[in-house]
DNA sequence: AACGGCTTGTGAAGACTTGCACAAAGTCGG
DNA sequence: CCGACTTTGTGCAAGTCTTCACAAGCCGTT
């Protein structure tokens, strides 16, 4: 069992494993695009956010973008952009910047999003609902392509068009759709047993939105969005700022 | 205005004012109890999942763990654990491990949640009438006091017991229930925008869903939950495992 | 064709984070 | 009271990530 891959960090999720020096991610050298390089875990998280960004500025009609005007309106710093982009290969044009419907199809390549992916998503109730309605997925390529959930009081509902599933179709229906991604909007008990079911399922991805840590084998990636853990970081930070006005004791 | 802290790394947030070598938070030196040490923004974001994890270990009737124990049930090193707890101050006992119940009140007392906190909510979209009803932000301690919708048709509806305001009354709203922490669940076009009201209004932390990146003044802390971005960086990931059996020019 | 201006791509330095390995310190049985 | 055992707290080395600074390269003008 490996550890999870946290939204917080990209560590390389074998603690156990190889030595702390090893790549992220095994290294597809000599493989032309790529120009031979890994991608750091902080660069792909990135990506995601540059992408969104530049698919507005194309979508305004810029033909082509400096790295100055991306950093900042991904807010980050343009040196760490060009390194960033640098690691996809040589897209940009000295003295005038990078174009922007290359830097879209580039982008996109490498996060693998240039077709659409199917991901699953177990567990419909309060949060889960919301998810499969969300629009944002669909706009950014990623469609659910089925509902599942334990309850059969909620098995056969229809959200936003699909229909709750049966637990027990769950392996089926994800090979059928080659499903590889799966997302847990379930409560803390069941989670871990769902992620065992999707992972038996074919699924290599998960997106965890249960409150806990998922124990996976390797070979699967995990990711945790966890909503009251961000509200504590940000009330770290709001306890700093009032220094000590509060419980000194 | 400084770039926002995304949930990725943890930036100092500030790449014109001072210095890369400058800590992340003023060093609150001399103050008994956090050893006048510095919080590592890594450190913080787990200390939120040690939070979790050993509040349920004191719910199971466990009166101490072990580093190795909590480690484990966190998904970390335990090494980095304890050093994440020292930052704290030295609460564990040798050659037995950590009190519980005392981890559970000193974490408390850094993440600064010993109190319930009060945030606001604004947009009651899809994904924000998710938010305004997710039991988790209750259990961890944050109460939603408002909700607020720019749509005049969703003012007035009750969510989870609590009625949506028209954004004319947030500023006052806010200062009333003394809230710093807002969220914003609205479309990615009104995002700015409502940033702006929030922190006119005395928010000095915002919790963002929308997919946009806002300019925030100094002082201000911005942690971004982006949804489409989690499955992108899967795919990617998924991408990496299929090795070049798609799109191999 | 050469030049000046602008922007990318990257080497190098520095900061931050991780994880090992072990000294320090406490408990428990005798 | 002592010695063996257990576990914390941390110095240190290694790795990753960020940022600066500048050489390399492209475009338009002369």
């Amino acid at each position: 069992m490996t550890e999870q891959r946290g939204p917080d960090r990209g560590s390389t999720g074998d603690p156990e494993g190889g030595g702390p020096g090893e790549p992220a991610h095994g290294r597809a050298a000599g493989r032309g695009a790529d120009r031979g390089r890994v991608v750091p875990e902080a660069t792909v998280a990135r990506l995601a956010v540059y992408l969104r960004v530049v698919t507005v500025l194309g979508g305004q009609g810029a033909a082509t973008v400096s790295s100055d005007e991306l950093a900042a309106a991904a807010g980050v710093n343009p040196a760490k952009l060009r390194k960033d982009l640098s690691f996809l290969g040589s897209y940009g044009t000295r003295g005038v910047g990078y174009d922007v419907h290359l830097l879209v199809e580039e982008i996109s390549r490498v996060l693998g999003v240039t077709r659409h992916r199917n991901v699953v998503l177990v567990g419909v109730g309060n949060l889960g609902r919301a998810l499969a309605g969300y629009g944002g997925f669909a706009s950014q390529g990623f469609t659910i392509a089925a509902l599942f959930d334990a309850d059969s009081a909620r098995v056969g509902e229809k959200i936003n068009g699909l229909a709750v599933q049966d637990m027990s179709v769950l392996a089926a229906s994800c090979r059928t759709a080659k499903v590889t991604i799966g997302m847990i909007a379930t409560p803390a008990e069941a989670g871990q047993q769902v992620c065992d079911q999707l992972i038996a399922a074919g699924v290599t991805c998960i997106l965890n939105f249960a409150p806990i840590v998922l124990s996976v084998p390797d070979g699967v990636d995990v990711r945790k969005v966890d909503l009251a853990g961000e509200l504590q970081i940000l009330s770290f930070h709001e306890r700093r700022k009032s220094a000590g006005l509060e419980e000194v004791g």
